[in-house]
DNA sequence: TAGTATATTGAATACATATTCAATGAATAT
DNA sequence: ATATTCATTGAATATGTATTCAATATACTA
């Protein structure tokens, strides 16, 4: 293994360890030497790999905005079916690639006021509520979703599902519910 | 007026001011000069009326606490209404009584792993969802309800609940949804 | 093997922010 | 009226934590 692949490998071990702590204690509440300590690695290490905390983190939403693009690779299917199928693949996730849930929490956390600036805009950069609310458009023409605002149905759901997932994030006896309970929310 | 009520409400106005600061950008990133410019009073005299910033928090979860107990207050109904008249109550506190909806959002905030320990304590002596699970378990006797764990249904209720009121915290365009598109969760 | 680059450490520094404090003004009591 | 208590300020201090740095070890290059 090359000197660089080994850097590239403790750069995402760092990554890894810094997402379990940003999801579980929450950003501001993670210090360097907390991150540092579970890696573990000196503190000092740490502005080898990464200029600041705020860049770890602004690489870590970067990553995630490179995940969104897996929802582009769902197999079309119809609005009856995307939602559940959707969250089907995330809770299974928690259990099979628990990174790829922790990065889905953390994208909604850092989406949030307060969060560093830089980070927080390209959390920003994708509007889930905008892009599935046209497919629950679809779905109330066909009858099977209810009625109201689209917009506003989906800025509910996603909510909705980022208390869930903190929830699981943060609770290790909560089991993952079952995706139908939370379609439901959208559904006739 | 005395000078006892004035301090009262001077406390109570330093109090409110850092509700809506902590439940719209956060403990950690809400800075005790933030709540003081806010309020408005200068830096030091906040330590003239709290202790200290933990001690703050306390006080807001400990009054949260307090509010609890007016669900005891709800008048008794069946399974099938509670969850939606809580809710209905709840959204309409968010333009009516905004603090009760903030307390509320608050509540859940600092019942997360990192958060001031003390705080944290006070906030967790009220297991909510372990209340309701209960209220869940009737439900389904009498047929309304989805089949499934009681508390793994209450616990995603609210989590659900939670996402989407700091959602409401957070989002200004963001208008309420209806009670009955969340109340679907526990619905058959 | 010698020399150069990279990885690593832990202590020193810088910085942000919570907290204290000495001084001043305003209200209340005697 | 004077004394006493309380409210208020803003600057000084304490504290916690991010960041830098000089020193050392380890891995690569020629």
């Amino acid at each position: 293994m090359t000197r660089k692949e080994q850097k590239e490998e403790r750069r995402k071990a760092i990554l890894m360890t810094a997402l379990d702590l940003f999801v579980e204690r929450g950003y501001y509440d993670t210090k360097i030497t907390d991150i540092a300590a579970a890696v573990p690695m000196s503190t000092g290490l740490m502005f080898h790999y990464f200029e600041s905390k705020e860049d770890l983190l602004k690489e870590l939403v970067t990553m995630g905005l490179e995940g969104t693009k897996f929802v582009d690779s769902m197999p079309p299917v119809a609005p009856e079916m995307f939602f559940e199928q959707f969250l089907k693949m995330l809770f299974d996730f928690s259990a099979t690639q628990p990174w790829v849930f922790k990065m889905f929490v953390l994208m909604g956390q850092v989406r949030r006021p307060g969060m560093p600036e830089e980070a927080r805009e390209v959390a920003l950069s994708v509007d889930t509520p905008k892009v599935t609310s046209a497919i629950i458009k679809a779905g109330q023409k066909s009858g099977a979703f209810r009625k109201g605002d689209p917009l506003q149905l989906s800025i509910t759901f996603w909510a909705a599902v980022q208390g869930i997932m903190e929830e699981m994030a943060v609770n290790k006896d909560y089991k993952a519910p079952e995706p139908e309970w939370i379609v439901a929310l959208l559904l006739k």
